[in-house]
Formats: C-alpha cells, sequence, structure tokens
DNA sequence: ATGGCTATGAGACATAGA
C-alpha cells in the first residue's frame, strides 16, 4: 500500500449496530462500476458488511447478464434495472424479495438510460439513482442532467406526499458544499459542483430530506469517490458523490452513517467507496 | 496539465466516466 493511504482510519469493517437493537435495518449504496468486473469485490464486501438492504449503481451490464446467480448464493434477492455498456441500477435485499414499485422516472421514455428503480424493502421505500454526470459543462449533457435532476426532485416531491418512509441512495454525482471536495476551487466550473447542481441539491434536500452521512458527521471532510488517475486514492484527493436521504418520518431513526473507506483500498476496487447507514427498529424508538 | 486510469462491447479501438 502506498504512503499517504490510510484506508482503515475512517474505515475500519463496518459492523453491525452495537447497540443490540434487533429491529436495527442497514442500508447500503455502492456504485460498483461494473457488477460483473467488480463480482469478486461485491461478495466480499457484501459478506464482511452484511447490508440488510443496498442499492447498486453502475452495472454496466445489460438486463440478461445481472450476475443473479451469485448474488442469490449471497443471501440477496435483486430487482435491477439494465442497460448495455453503461449506466444500470439494482436494489438488493437479504433474505427478502424487493416489491418493484417503479423503474425510470417520470419523463423518462424507451430511449432514457437506466438510471432509476424503486421497492419497496423490509418496511421502506428504496429509490436508488444514478445521476448523469453532466460534464462538458456547459452544454447539452449539462441541460440533461439539470433536467433529470429536476425530474427527479419532482418526483422525490411526490414521494414525500404520500407519507411512505423513504430512502433515495445513491451516486448523485453532486458534491453538495466545499466540505466534500478535496480542492473545491478547482471544481467551480465542473458539473459536479456548479452552483446550479448545488442549488438543485439544496432544493432537494429542501423539500425536508436528511442527507445522512452529513447528519452524523457535521463539519468532517467526507469522500466517497477518488479518481482512478493521479494517484488520488493515496493522496486521499476524494469527492463524496453518494447519498443516503431520508424522508422526515425516518430521520428520527438514524443511528449511523458511514463510508467503507476500507474498500476502495482494496484490490481492483471501484473508484467508489460503498456507503451506509443503520436505522433503529421502529419498535425501539428513542 | 485537453496529460495520467479503468470499464464495457465490439472488433483489433471507441467511448464514457468524474
Amino acid at each position: 500500500m502506498a504512503t499517504r493511504a490510510k484506508p482503515s482510519s475512517r474505515g475500519r469493517p463496518s459492523a453491525e449496530p452495537e447497540d443490540g437493537d434487533p429491529g436495527a435495518v442497514k442500508i447500503a449504496t455502492f456504485n460498483v462500476n461494473g457488477v460483473n468486473g467488480r463480482l469478486p469485490l461485491l461478495l466480499r464486501w457484501l459478506e464482511e458488511a452484511t447490508p440488510d438492504i443496498v442499492c447498486l449503481q453502475e452495472l454496466k451490464a445489460p438486463q440478461g447478464k445481472f450476475p443473479l446467480g451469485a448474488i442469490e448464493a449471497a443471501g440477496y434477492r435483486a430487482v435491477w434495472h439494465g442497460q448495455s455498456r453503461w449506466n444500470g441500477v439494482a436494489i438488493l435485499s437479504r433474505g427478502s424479495e424487493p416489491i418493484e414499485t417503479r423503474r425510470g422516472l417520470p419523463g423518462d421514455d424507451a430511449e432514457s438510460d437506466s438510471r432509476y428503480i424503486e421497492a419497496a424493502v423490509k418496511g421502506v421505500l428504496i429509490g436508488c439513482l444514478y445521476l448523469p454526470n453532466g460534464n462538458p459543462a456547459p452544454g447539452p449533457k449539462f441541460e440533461r442532467k439539470l433536467d433529470w435532476f429536476r425530474r427527479f426532485t419532482e418526483h422525490a416531491a411526490t414521494l414525500l406526499a404520500s407519507g411512505a418512509p423513504v430512502i433515495l441512495a445513491g451516486d448523485y454525482n453532486t458534491m453538495p458544499t466545499d466540505l466534500d471536495v478535496h480542492r473545491p476551487e478547482r471544481w467551480t466550473d465542473d458539473a459536479l459542483f456548479r452552483p446550479e447542481v448545488r442549488e438543485a441539491f439544496e432544493g432537494l434536500t429542501g423539500q425536508g430530506w436528511t442527507d445522512a452521512v452529513r447528519a452524523l458527521h457535521p463539519g468532517e471532510r467526507l469522500y466517497t469517490f477518488w479518481d482512478y488517475l493521479r494517484t488520488a486514492w493515496e493522496r486521499d484527493a476524494g469527492l463524496r458523490l453518494d447519498h443516503l436521504l431520508l424522508s422526515p418520518n425516518l430521520s428520527g431513526r438514524l443511528a449511523a452513517a458511514e463510508i467503507d473507506r476500507h474498500v476502495r483500498g482494496w484490490d481492483h476496487a471501484s473508484d467508489h467507496a460503498p456507503v451506509w447507514i443503520s436505522l433503529t427498529g421502529e419498535a425501539s424508538s428513542r
């Protein structure tokens, strides 16, 4: 391992919730950057972390090439929305069947990328998203990102109005604040950090959603992504792009929120690390 | 630093990622 990498400093292997709450639920999001190429690492992490619910992004696999057999052998059922070569999202549930409630956003058409899937899992509604990157900005790709963000925000409002307990988890391709960027002054014109995108994120959370990781780590510099280029991992030159947003009726159950940084240091890693939260069981509300 | 790396599917490279 290179000199300054600190994969275990904040990133000890994720543990079960330590409060002895039998109803606790652990929910994770992980941009795997290729679910088949990453399968051994994904299975290793699932066995170590034992999340109850997992949102995956960037499957980079068509619908028929999702590795369902290996996922089921690891104890998970799954729904997924594949696409050849790029994008692709999935929701995994340990020991129970996710009940798919939607694939794609309102306003998508037959040509749209596979970037959203939604399912009822273990008493919560899970929206799993992969928001467009948007670079280069400005330009048509950036406009498509903003349009996707706008339609997603409209859908999020509909979900809130339903009164259901909802978690919107995935790769938002958005650094919400300066604390989420290694060198913010270098990113001001980038599609991941431009004011329009940060404002879109603020508009979304302004509906009442809780950015779970930030809520439990205020003021802390946090990253979930480290580029393969320029020894970004070894220099800890990262970005926080992967977020779990909680509806107001879930925020009181938030018990832990962590980034499994050490997974980024494993051989053949994704450029993203898994991010997870745990919710207390409903019976043990505090 | 329009540089560097990694993934996919097609086809002996192109394209996207962030």
